[in-house]
DNA sequence: GACATATCGTTCGCATACGAACGACCTTCG
DNA sequence: CGAAGGTCGTTCGTATGCGAACGATATGTC
């Protein structure tokens, strides 16, 4: 099949050639954020693929920045992680009824929930860090030494 | 992290040099995929804000690959959009709801749904079409022309 | 001490995302 | 023709992601 192609399929009255114009100017294929989601889901997917499918990246990322920071509050370490408030809610949830993130309250403030690494959390983190690191590479190993090093200096500088 | 307690008489030589460095090593913020996650959450931001919280950037995509190929079944439209089956029958479904796309059979196909722009969906994809070079635009501004030029790049090589 | 304000966690609704299973339909091969 | 296999669309379940509203708690000011 040649799908790119639909010859007449559709009248493309010609009456305004400036937007015309604009309107051939605009490939969606060429758009930052239509690449970056693109980018993010196949590295979802290798993600997924190194890990077994036992654990999404933003599972990942509160595992890891646990063992990076300690002890955290929840909503701390939803701001460390980028997650909104209702989402890291979610994560913590879904990694507690695995037994990897222990919760408490804490005793000097009644408002916040004190999140941490359980000692089956800290091994899950241990064995899963080659994991981990794999996955970064798969992600960038369609780019050379120097690429790699521009692509995350600008990823950086875009966040 | 200190379980160095090693009851038996080992040797014990550098009790593993290399998983140590290894952990000190992985910087959740450095990670491909953490960056990658946290500038297209920018991107959605900047997004949103350029057209005004009427449209999402999926919802845009399906209408300006639209406008560019022309009517399309849904599944291939999908695949253009870079959307599973599953989340593109809930993009269309939504840009129905408001009278921005038509559907019908395909008449050569009883599988195929046939998506095409409406006179309104067309009037909307003219009208927004700044909005979404702006949004564009905007998420890229920390980068100079050399920089924008190496990361599409990057982002189409990776994608 | 009392009130205004700010922060924290929860919940709801909506919108992506994907895997898996399913029925309907098309094509191909024997 | 008829069976096998492929494609298309739908649905379900699970997991992010964000805005908004809410109650509980802390803090700052008077």
């Amino acid at each position: 099949m040649d799908p790119a192609r639909h010859p007449g399929a559709q009248p493309a009255d010609p009456p305004q050639p400036a937007e015309r114009a604009e309107r051939q100017d605009y490939v969606l294929d060429e758009q930052v954020g239509f690449l970056l989601r693109q980018v993010q889901q196949r590295h979802a997917g290798l993600f997924s693929e190194c890990f077994g499918g036992e654990m999404t990246p933003t599972q990942w990322a509160v595992l890891a920045k646990l063992a990076e920071i300690g002890e955290c509050s929840q909503n701390l370490l939803g701001r460390y992680t980028a997650m909104d408030v209702a989402t890291i809610k979610g994560v913590v949830q879904r990694l507690l009824v695995r037994h990897l993130v222990l919760r408490r309250r804490d005793p000097d403030d009644g408002r916040q929930l004190l999140i941490s690494l359980s000692d089956e959390g800290r091994n899950a983190f241990d064995s899963h860090l080659a994991d981990a690191l794999r996955a970064s590479e798969s992600t960038l190993s369609a780019l050379g030494e120097k690429d790699r090093a521009v692509f995350l200096r600008c990823l950086k500088a875009l966040r």
